[in-house]
DNA sequence: TATGAAAACACCCACAC
DNA sequence: GTGTGGGTGTTTTCATA
């Protein structure tokens, strides 16, 4: 599908704020309530809009420590790379996975409590996985930006 | 502020799906839809629920090229860093930014529609700021796992 | 805390322009 | 694309236990 101006800049809108009324959506574009009652539904029914979620603040609940971790398999025949897959999916201190080009097979981005927690997701998680050849972690010490808006 | 099990359970639910109705969380939780109403309140006022958005699938968009930069700066002094700490959030192609531990200081997520967009991403913009020392790329192959939610 | 009832509000969809 | 209207469902408040 194509976008116009105004999708995009609907789009930017709910990708901030999705407890907008349309009323307030209407008020920002200068369209009527049903012309962006029928763009969001567009942009629904065309899967551009995925899902509505809220988003938890990670300081707020005391799990604020961020490790990326990169990671190399012994080999990468088709079923150690599909194990090594679904196994990781399944942890859910793993928010995100990739399959990455460079030095490193994958890369992932780990979420818990502190150094501690760490440790013991590397020993008793991550390292239980079958086929794992080295690994290299790196600490988050900040956060200069996070957003999941993407602009379109 | 602590979390019982069903404000775990709550936040789990509200994670995967923001638009469900008090009523349909009232029956999955087994509370009325006053309890779930000031449950949420007491969470989106306690600042844990941070907000509610709209998540876009970058495939339907065309910008699913997503590469990873590893970024040194040729000097750590405070001055350095804090301007490229707010150039580079400047940037709509980066999701993510983070100051890390390890061989780089910096690691950041850019989204862009292909190999080309991230070329002249590179060249025009992000290596447009000043004292970058050195970069290392990482093309996503695949995305494995990607969430928003996380467990509290 | 939890609940049910009631008012205020927003959504949804059809129709007319 | 805009506007109206009305039925439906949801949010929010409040009295109550």
């Amino acid at each position: 599908m194509t976008f116009d101006a105004i999708d995009k800049k609907l789009l930017k809108l709910l990708q901030t704020d999705s407890k907008q009324t349309n009323k307030a959506l209407a008020h920002h574009l200068g369209l009527s309530v049903t012309a962006v009652y029928e763009r969001i539904k567009k942009l629904e029914n065309n899967g551009v809009i995925s899902s509505y979620v809220a988003l938890v603040d990670k300081k707020n609940v005391d799990k604020d420590f961020v490790a990326f971790c990169n990671i190399k398999l012994v080999q990468h025949t088709q079923e150690y790379v599909v194990k090594f897959e679904r196994e990781v999916a399944k942890l859910n201190e793993v928010l995100e996975c990739y399959h990455i080009s460079g030095d490193y097979d994958y890369l992932i981005k780990v979420l818990v409590e502190d150094m501690e927690a760490f440790r013991e997701f590397m020993v008793k998680k991550l390292t239980k996985i079958d086929h794992i050849g080295s690994t290299y972690s790196m600490f988050m010490i900040n956060e200069v930006k996070h957003t999941t808006a993407i602009e379109v």
